[in-house]
DNA sequence: CGGAAGTTGTTTAAATTTGAAATACCAGGT
DNA sequence: ACCTGGTATTTCAAATTTAAACAACTTCCG
């Protein structure tokens, strides 16, 4: 834990990313709802569902995919199947487990939500990048994210 | 909202920023509450205080520097005012508004929360970056946050 | 001045998120 | 078969967040 300072240009560097990541969130989750009857986390949902082998998904798996809480992910598949947008169905080979089953009205929520949703995305966001900004930013997440699950994994 | 979707390299970009910063939040909170009782949000509110002049803001200026809604500041600084990290004064040119006022405590908390929470700043995300890095990220996200907030005047 | 219209913060109730404890089951010995 | 120690998910209560409705002021204009 030594030393314990940030440069000005490491401070500004890092409030930089976490307020305007965050004000992009919202953003972006805005024209989403406004646009569709989905929540950011409803739509990621079904995106991961969706790009599962089968359209299924283990709730532990895909609470880790989410970065969620697994009471927060029943919670949240609870109020998605009130909607009709996945189903729950009992794991066959291991009976303690269950799996999220993305139905045909989920997969055309996706669809209809995409379009405008990746064009949000374009909008504050690609539309801001070249490709070496696109490059930079991709290598650095990347390896960040590694870091992290690495440190995750052996914490002493 | 034409051109409604990305490229697999503007998508792989998007999803590193999105994921590994929100995994990068929760180590740093995590990192922070094990070591001080204060949570990210309290952390940020100490510190916009600490950094105001008079060590004061109005509640509405320290709302929009913390991308809060109205009602989540009142309650963030209800709890905060609890614990006397802070306390509230009636603003003395609008009587409509109150301040939120660092204490003695408060700061004294932040201020031993700091070194702690920037030597996790560091590890987790500056010691990852060289300088360009540092530049980029600087860049790219004052830019796009730059965008936000026009669009946001002028949404039409 | 008089009042419509806009601001500022708070309150309330409902929705969401968290975190601990409970449930149900699996796996490896004994 | 019977423990013992994990693992997967749900449940429950408490804490937080949101959204809408308010109360109290200010401002602006006619």
């Amino acid at each position: 834990m030594r030393d314990e300072k940030l440069r000005p240009d490491e401070l500004a560097a890092w409030r930089a990313v976490v307020e305007s990541s965050q004000r992009l969130l919202i953003t972006i989750e805005d024209d989403l709802r406004k646009a569709s009857d989905l929540t950011l986390a409803d739509y990621n949902v079904l995106v991961q569902l969706s790009e599962a082998p089968g359209r299924r998904l283990r709730m532990g798996d895909l609470a880790t995919k989410l970065i969620f809480a697994p009471s927060r992910l029943t919670y949240q598949i609870g109020t998605m199947e009130k909607r009709g947008l996945v189903t729950r169905e009992p794991c066959p080979d291991d009976r303690r487990g269950s799996e999220a089953v993305l139905t045909e009205a989920g997969l055309a929520a996706l669809r209809a939500a995409a379009p405008g949703h990746l064009g949000s995305v374009r909008r504050h966001f690609i539309e801001d990048l070249d490709a070496a900004d696109l490059a930079a930013l991709t290598k650095i997440f990347t390896r960040i994210d590694e870091r992290l699950s690495a440190a995750r994994t052996e914490p002493r």
